[in-house]
DNA sequence: AACCAGGACGTGA
DNA sequence: TCACGTCATGGT
C-alpha cells in the first residue's frame, strides 16, 4: 500500500466503507424498550447506555462461546439456552455441568466451555453486576482475568460490550490487518497492540466498541480462509 | 472431504 | 517465554 495509515484513519475508511455494525448483536431479547437495543442490526443510540442484566449476561456467554468458533454456532447454542430454560443467572447458577454442556453442543470445545461459563458464573455470584461499577477497569480487568476460561480478548469483549468499559478487543483479524498495513510488526503481544489502539483513540464507546466490529466485518472479508469482498477498501 | 472460525490452556524445552 | 497439541461443531 502507499498510504501509511494511522490508526484513526483506519477507523474513518472502514466506518465509512461498512457503516455502523451495532455490535455486541444481542439475539435472544426483542423488546427495545427499557434495553439497551432491540434485538437484531444497529439502532443509532445504541451505545453507551447500561445493558439490563440479562443482556450483560448474553453478552458475556456469548463471548465465551464464540472462542475459536463460528458466530452462527454461538447464535444456536445461545437459543437453545433460552428455549431450555437455562438463559438465566439463577439457572446456570444451578445447572449441572455435563447438562450445560450438552446444550451448547452447537459452539464446538462444549465440554471446556460449560466448564468456562461455570466458572464465570461462580466469579458473578461473588461479584454481581450490580457492584461491578464500583471496580476500576484496570482491577476489574485483573480480576475476571483470573477466571479460568477467560482469556484477554474474552475479557476485553465483556468489559467493552457488557459492562461499556474503555478496554480494547484485540484479535486475530486486528493482529493480522493492522499488520497488513504495517502499524504494528507481526507477533506483537496483545497487550502491546491494545495498548497502541487504547494510546491512540479518543475515549469513545461507539469508537471502541465500533472498531472492533469494524475489523472483524473486514477481516472476514477479506484476511479469512476465503475471502469474499472485492478491492480492499484500505488500498 | 478437508479445512477452519471473533481463543484459551497445559505442557515441554 | 514460546511453540505446539488439544478441545469440537457446523458450514463451505
Amino acid at each position: 500500500m502507499s498510504i501509511h495509515y494511522r490508526i484513526e484513519d483506519v477507523f474513518q475508511r472502514l466506518m465509512e466503507h461498512y457503516g455502523p455494525q451495532g455490535w455486541w448483536p444481542i439475539v435472544l431479547t426483542e423488546d427495545g424498550k427499557s434495553t439497551r437495543r432491540s434485538a437484531g442490526g444497529y439502532h443509532a443510540g445504541d451505545y453507551t447506555y447500561p445493558h439490563n442484566d440479562i443482556q450483560r449476561l448474553e453478552i458475556c456467554l456469548g463471548a465465551i462461546l464464540t472462542q475459536n468458533t463460528n458466530w452462527n454456532n454461538v447464535v444456536t447454542a445461545l437459543k437453545n439456552l433460552k428455549s431450555s430454560g437455562s438463559f438465566s443467572f439463577a439457572k446456570l447458577v444451578t445447572i449441572e455441568e455435563n447438562d450445560l454442556a450438552r446444550q451448547i453442543k452447537s459452539a464446538g470445545y462444549y465440554n471446556q466451555k460449560a466448564g468456562y461459563i461455570k466458572n464465570f458464573i461462580r466469579y458473578l455470584k461473588q461479584n454481581p453486576f450490580s457492584h461491578e461499577k464500583h471496580q476500576e477497569t484496570s482491577i476489574l480487568r485483573k480480576n475476571l482475568l483470573q477466571i479460568r476460561g477467560l482469556g484477554p480478548e474474552t475479557v476485553d469483549c465483556i468489559l467493552l460490550y457488557a459492562f461499556n468499559r474503555y478496554s480494547f478487543v484485540v484479535d486475530a483479524y486486528t493482529q493480522r490487518i493492522l499488520g497488513k498495513l504495517r502499524i504494528i510488526e507481526n507477533n506483537t503481544k496483545y497487550e502491546f497492540v491494545k495498548e497502541r489502539f487504547e494510546s491512540s483513540l479518543p475515549k469513545d464507546l461507539f469508537i471502541y466498541q465500533e472498531y472492533h466490529a469494524l475489523l472483524v466485518e473486514h477481516g472476514k472479508r477479506y484476511y479469512s480462509r476465503k475471502p469474499y469482498g472485492e478491492g480492499d477498501p484500505l488500498f
